[in-house]
DNA sequence: CGCCCGATGTGCT
DNA sequence: GCACATCGGGCGT
């Protein structure tokens, strides 16, 4: 098995990201995952991408969370521990992968939006038209490229042995790229909330 | 490039 | 019923 390592002396790929540092708000940890590696192992392949572009989703207060609901069925994973995967499907066919936040009790999570790839591309190419442009700039695209689906729905992040966690490489993101928006697709969502800046994007 | 629309299943009112 | 944290193809500019 080649497990097609990272960039040369830099092995962090390795590292999950510890649950604690997701046990904060979610527009904290949306800006900090910026740069992080989201990374892949399963059927004897591996792949990773640097995240550069998250969605803060956060509170039952939020109408533009899931949470706004309550606690359901679906949004329990959310009320959950922190580095949990909070995975749904949408629109008939879309998977999307979010992060959990906050201390159990505490509904909030972060999208993972896009990434860029950093290693096993042919793993994610495998899954995603070659030829497509921005083959990795979607949350349902990226999902779909690493083989993530409603199988993971609370897979704990912290633990390689879910086959999928976050590690930091020490690429460290340059914070005074990181720019905010409002949030994509709350085309129903009542203000002040559609227009919350909890959208960021590096570069 | 932009806008428009259909695909397609499910959670919640 | 309907909205939905989307995507890709089609067609107009």
């Amino acid at each position: 098995m080649n497990l097609n390592p990272g960039p040369a002396g830099s092995e962090g790929w390795r590292e999950p990201i510890q649950a604690s540092w997701f046990d904060r708000p979610a527009t904290e940890v949306a800006p900090d995952l910026l740069g992080k590696l989201l990374v892949r192992q399963v059927d004897g392949a591996c792949a990773a991408g640097r995240i550069v572009e998250t969605e803060a989703y956060q509170g039952e207060d939020d109408q533009g969370c899931h949470a706004k609901a309550g606690l359901t069925e679906r949004t329990r994973v959310m009320y959950g521990n922190p580095g949990t995967a909070y995975i749904y499907f949408t629109y008939g066919m879309h998977w999307l992968l979010n992060v959990v936040c906050m201390p159990v009790g505490f509904p909030a999570a972060v999208l993972i939006r896009a990434i860029q790839p950093i290693f096993g591309e042919e793993f994610m190419q495998a899954r995603r038209p070659a030829a497509a442009k921005g083959w990795l700039n979607g949350p349902a695209k990226l999902c779909q490229a690493l083989a993530v689906d409603g199988q993971l729905n609370g897979a704990n992040l912290c633990q390689t042995s879910s086959g999928l966690w976050i590690a930091d490489d020490s690429v460290a993101a340059n914070q005074s790229a990181v720019r905010t928006t409002p949030r994509i697709g709350l085309n129903t969502v009542p203000e002040p909330w559609r227009s919350l800046p909890w959208r960021y994007t590096l570069e």
